[in-house]
DNA sequence: CGTATATGTGGTACCGGTTACACATTCAAT
DNA sequence: ATTGAATGTGTAACCGGTACCACATATACG
């Protein structure tokens, strides 16, 4: 590999010349340009990113933290986060943190290390404490989902309270007549803000018991756990509304093996709006979250964060959308 | 952040012993380690990766190149991979080449410029001469599936053909007459080695016709419309065995559509062993490859070359697991 | 014409590590 | 006593860039 001396040697100027030429930085006449052009044309010379790295600020890195690249969730995010970061020149490097702390907190150590540009946490158990930990050192970061404390990043987030009420409504206007709610772990937020748009939408009515609100974990087996919970305290039950599609994957699997026929009697409606939604037999009616979006937003902004262009903190609340499917059709009004 | 040098000055000894305490190479007396100990304590230092990418050789960072990220087969092996980097001390940068031999260059010449330790490829197009090409630059790399050349890297891959053959095998066991087979792209080995197994299997069947085997793209709607093909031009036919779980999906959704059952009526077998294919209804058979596994030993493999253990290239073929499940059952014998 | 400003270029000290080499000292073996 | 290996440490060049500063020349303005 040739280096940038040789590059300067074979055009006979200087290598600070030769920087200034390759970041257009400073002036250089266009002769010696051209020479310098031929120059690294005939070295076939490209300027290690490393050395960069050290000599000045950036990397051109980024992180993406996630709880877990196998969780059907997320492989759209980090497909729009490399995609934006790719267009911008930069390269993006994952980290599956399992939605623990100590895990998390080794990566941004061996980050910190790396000199990376920033870090889009897409993890749910950074505190306020870690937040500012990185902060400290000067590394932006980008939160979804979850603000570990007010303006100490930017957050990108979609309506989950609105789009909880949404599924209910939709349930209702189903004809549903005692709609569960599997909800999610308690230490996301996400699966709290559900949980408080289903209570907005069903406390007030006449069959709502705090009982017909089981927990779930976010998983397949977890929905189907409390689907059979649900339905062995409430046999009545006609519609449930799971905290996220996955549990809703799960409440139709243990639907079906309980011989119980969906829509007809029992609909089911999800949250997230993953892909495995639309390929379920009977189709899973979700509220879908604009995740490639989000992805897209949140790199976005990580990048002008980096490059300067930003430096307030704000929160992105971003609109889903209820797409009724197979799960929640009433029957056909003959 | 303390550097090398203000550990140095605070443990009175010169950059040289600590850098020779840090890397274990070299002699340091035991009560200079535990000034230096001490020093590094208190000092929080944090040796620069880029700085040691720079001076030294690695930068303990691997690629990962593959087609699509959100395509479901790849999260699992990207999990398999950030795992195993990641008890080795690597870091890894993933990039979805789509497949395109441009977008894959591109990725090579920025990962070349920033030292990139090693290459996993699971991505297609990678030819000899990309290949070459990096190996010129002494980057090691290491591919999943295809081997763009014999020797030139190492390869990890399952026993396409025999699984292929399996599933028809496990099809006719199961009652089918009349098997077809919906094959990938042309220009995946995966494809052609898979297309390979059902000739093999079925060639000598009195049934058996070229026009049973009908193009797919790997994904969904390529499954259905590849069956609607199949089922106009043979009406007859009373099993399926796709290239790949997409593809039978959407088969079965074809099907479906069709108001054909699974498996009375036709029986239907997949490729992959995906998450989906067991959450789909009726469940669906598949001929699963140890995804996880390979994405480990893809890494462990390349992580040898690095660290220069292993200079041999060879070539690893997993085996393959028939997973039957509804999708192939037979009528219950009454 | 003097002076300010724009244009163009080179020297070189960094960035934060690694490592070859020189130089001591200790200790066992001859 | 001599020698050679093992132990221990420091100096400084290097990895490949960036950028500050000095210095020249050309052009414009009052």
């Amino acid at each position: 590999m040739a280096t940038i001396r040789d590059v300067a040697k074979l055009a006979g100027v200087s290598v600070a010349t030769i920087s200034r030429y390759l970041n257009k930085t400073g002036y250089v006449n266009i002769d010696t340009e051209l020479k310098i052009k031929k120059a690294i044309e005939t070295l076939n010379y490209e300027p290690s990113s490393v050395a960069r790295g050290l000599a000045g600020k950036q990397t051109k890195t980024i992180a993406l933290i996630l709880p877990d690249i196998s969780n059907p969730f997320f492989p759209e995010l980090a497909r729009a986060v490399e995609d934006v970061a790719s267009t911008y020149g930069y390269t993006v490097i994952f980290c599956n943190s399992d939605d623990q702390g100590a895990k998390e907190r080794t990566y941004i150590e061996l980050l910190k290390k790396k000199y990376i540009d920033g870090i889009i946490f897409a993890s749910n158990t950074l505190n306020k404490h870690d937040a500012e930990q990185i902060n400290v050192n000067g590394i932006p970061i980008v939160c979804l989902d979850r603000a570990p404390d007010n303006h100490i990043c930017s957050v990108v987030r979609s309506k989950n309270r609105e789009g909880a009420r949404l599924a209910v409504e939709h349930l209702l206007e189903s004809g549903c007549r005692k709609i569960a709610h599997i909800y999610g772990p308690r230490d996301l937020i996400t699966a709290q803000e559900r949980m408080k748009g289903y209570e907005d939408a069903v406390k007030s009515l006449p069959w709502y018991s705090p009982s017909l609100m089981v927990p779930g974990n976010f998983r397949i087996d977890g929905g189907m756990q409390a689907t059979e919970t649900l339905l062995h305290g409430h046999p009545d039950i006609d519609g449930i509304f799971a905290g996220n599609d996955l549990m809703a994957i799960g409440t139709l699997k243990a639907l079906h093996r309980m011989q119980i026929r969906v829509p007809d009697q029992v609909k089911v409606c999800g949250f997230d709006g993953i892909q495995m939604a639309e390929i379920m037999e009977p189709e899973l009616t979700t509220v879908a979250q604009p995740i490639y979006e989000m992805g897209a937003i949140v790199s976005r902004l990580l990048i002008k964060k980096i490059e300067g262009s930003l430096d307030t903190n704000e929160i992105y609340e971003l609109d889903v959308t209820l797409v009724p499917r197979k799960s929640t059709q009433k029957e056909a009004q003959l």
